[in-house]
RNA sequence: GCCGCAGUAACUCAGUUGGUAGAGUAGCUGAUUCGUAAUCAGCAAGUCGGAGGUUCGAAUCCUCUCUGCGGCACCA
């Protein structure tokens, strides 16, 4: 409904207070009614509830307006927590916020809640709802509401009353027997939440600080209407049918086993799509005038000490003892690249030096955080370092980012988030020289005219960085790109060069990625397009399906003539019927179908539909080679016209 | 690493209170020569993640351990 906005001038009688649903409900539909969760009071929210004391103006808040949507939220919060209360009253209630889509709240419950226990939880969320409590919010002292948590055992409560800042507002809203430490608004009654729906447990740390206790935290969501509901419950689906582990496996691209967790097994499918990312990229870097180098897997200890990264990542690299010397293996490629920066005396002409590496990289991630592709213990980066002077930093940054914007449009990804970590406060380096390291940064950004958020203190401690994020079609972000500017390595590991005047000077390291991790890329590219890859990078881009053994060699040559113009092609001659060879290509989400019948092989034809499902009808071979040679050239460019 | 859950045939899963494992798909064999998302029949297939324990007897109960999944913390 339009945005309704009511002046109270006149509406409000001093001797009667009126609320603010009494006052909307004049001016409202009834039926329109039921959908109003609060008031919005001169732009601030208020309870349905809320007494109106002076003029001013005020404006319904519907159930599925973000904010509406929050309050009904944040109340079935306070559902949940009341019948978790109800179950269990021993249990100790924390914080319950709302999140992207729903809400959790965190209980302190012995033994922790399994997803078995979400059902009788959402049972009673439904008593409560049936007995329809009124929802009222009164405000207390400080010490008030410290007394009145503490003795009912809520001793979190209680710690979180005393943080809240002097002079703030305490507030709790009671629905029947329970009662929360709340900011508000709510709903005006239990009753009037109805689309919601426990998701998941988990445990969570309170305040999120590992060296605290675990609580066990319920995930719920929570909507408008139920066929808001039903809506946000498919596209969970849908998320889960674009797993890249599910695809890997219909795709046939890849596997994990017990014996090697966080380690891919490629296999041939997924192995030459790896191959095909790798080449771009390659190729993307040589014409920017980048050296690609390789080194050692594995370097002694002593190495990684005098780099800094033992004392900092020791317990997440991997190791090896042989012969009583340690070597450790590299968890990144930047120590190595300095060796052959080091080697013989660098001149200032040689700069700026960009030395990339396709490096085998092995980080001992926690166990809990191995996650397929996304969060793997070896992978390799576009990994690449530029050895220049302080004044190539500018340029080079304009650069990186003009090639990392090329490269993103190529594999379709256009909305980019761009973020800026300043200064830490642990640091080494002077202010001066991080003023212009930070300079330069931004400078390389606002060059392009690109938007930016700074994270303060965010930065490395030995330099600035900007890191690159991509959103895919499922709305999530990905983080992928970096550009880290490295004053500490060169000065920790003697990198220096001669300089026009002939003195000796430190050189600056920018570290540099575009797609981070090639694993971790490909997992996200599978999701982002539900395995159905672009022309140019999927593995198999044609499949030719026989309907008879008597079409198999005009087949075998429409294969030469294609693989002749680069195209990668399947012969499917099987003895199978053409709607089994159709699923099967499907599924394994082959770009290009090609029927090839009595009727095509007589005609010299092609019959030709789309893994989506669009039937392109006959095509001539010369055509359907033009068509896709176009396609595949035009990478991310591409926009299929149906 | 922490909390919860799971691990049964190559894959997806079923297997009531303990009584020596079952389906669909894939595979193999045979038949079928077929027109746009699953042709039919037969056969074969499992130390029930691993180790230990309880028991006359364990996929099932207990302990330890590994791996995976969902979160949390972490992510140079």
């Amino acid at each position: 409904m339009p945005k309704m906005t009511i002046p109270l001038h006149g509406e409000v009688d001093q001797t009667v207070p009126l609320s603010v649903r009494e006052v909307l409900a004049r001016r409202i539909d009834p039926q329109v009614m039921g959908n109003v969760v609060a008031g919005r009071l001169d732009g601030r929210p208020v309870d349905l509830s809320t007494p109106l004391a002076s003029d001013a103006v005020l404006e319904p808040v519907m159930g599925d307006e973000p904010l509406g949507l929050e309050i009904l939220r944040h109340s079935t919060a306070h559902l949940l927590a009341h019948a978790v209360k109800r179950l269990h009253p021993q249990a100790q209630i924390t914080i319950g916020p709302v999140i992207e889509d729903g809400f959790y709240y965190d209980f302190l419950v012995e033994p922790p809640f399994s997803a078995e226990d979400l059902p009788g939880i959402e049972r009673v969320m439904r008593e409560i709802v049936a007995e329809d409590w009124p929802i009222e919010r009164r405000v207390m002292t400080r010490d008030e509401a410290i007394r009145f948590f503490s003795e009912r055992g809520e001793a979190y409560k209680a710690e979180i009353i005393r943080e809240i800042p002097e002079g703030e507002v305490i507030s709790l809203y009671r629905q029947g027997e329970f009662q929360d430490l709340c900011r508000g608004p709510h709903v005006p009654s239990t009753g009037r939440l109805r689309d919601f729906k426990l998701t998941q447990v988990a445990g969570a740390y309170w305040r999120g600080d590992s060296r605290n206790v675990m609580l066990t935290r319920v995930y719920g969501t929570a909507w408008a209407s139920p066929e808001a509901l039903a809506q946000y419950l498919e596209r969970i689906e849908e998320a889960e049918k674009r797993d890249h582990r599910r695809l890997a496996k219909l795709m046939d691209l890849f596997h994990f086993q017990e014996e090697a967790p966080g380690m891919v097994f490629w296999h041939e499918t997924g192995w030459l799509l790896y191959r095909i990312i790798e080449d771009y990229v390659r190729g993307k870097l040589a014409a920017a005038g980048y050296r690609e180098v390789h080194t050692p897997l594995m370097l002694d200890r002593t190495l990684w000490e005098r780099s800094g990264h033992a004392d900092k990542f020791g317990t997440q690299m991997f190791s090896v003892v042989v012969e009583n010397r340690e070597y450790a293996i590299k968890p990144m490629n930047c120590p190595a690249h300095v060796q052959i920066f080091n080697q013989g005396i660098r001149s200032y002409r040689e700069l700026p030096l960009r030395l990339a590496e396709f490096g085998v990289c092995h980080r001992n991630e926690p166990s809990g955080t191995l996650h397929g592709l996304l969060r793997a213990r070896a992978f390799v980066q576009d990994d690449a370092h530029i050895f220049c002077t302080p004044d190539q930093v500018e340029p080079e940054a304009v650069a990186f980012i003009r090639l990392l914007f090329d490269v993103y449009r190529d594999f379709g990804f256009t909305d980019i988030e761009i973020k800026l970590s300043t200064r830490p406060a642990q640091r080494v380096g002077d202010d001066e020289l991080w003023d212009r390291a930070e300079q330069a940064l931004s400078q390389a950004l606002q060059h392009q005219n690109l938007s930016f958020a700074i994270q303060p203190g965010e930065g490395a401690f030995y330099g600035p960085k900007i890191e690159f994020s991509l959103r895919d079609t499922l709305g999530r972000v990905w983080q992928c790109g970096t550009l880290q500017l490295d004053y500490v390595l060169p000065e920790r590991l003697g990198a220096s060069f001669v300089n026009a005047h002939g003195d000796k000077e430190r050189v600056v390291m920018l570290h540099r990625a575009i797609l981070g991790s090639l694993e971790r890329f490909i997992g996200i590219l599978l999701e982002h397009h539900a395995g159905a890859l672009p022309l140019w990078l999927a593995p198999v881009q044609v499949a030719l399906l026989t309907i008879t053994d008597q079409q198999d060699g005009y087949a075998r040559q429409v294969a030469r003539v294609l693989e002749q113009a680069g195209l990668r092609v399947c012969l499917d001659l099987r003895n199978e019927k053409i709607g089994l060879k159709i699923r099967e290509r499907s599924i394994q989400r082959v770009p290009y179908l090609v029927v090839i019948g009595p009727k095509e092989a007589a005609a010299g034809r092609l019959a030709v539909r789309r893994q989506n499902g669009t039937n392109l009808g006959e095509i001539s071979l010369e055509n359907f080679v033009a068509d896709l040679t176009r396609e595949r050239n035009r990478r991310g460019l591409d926009v299929v016209e149906d």
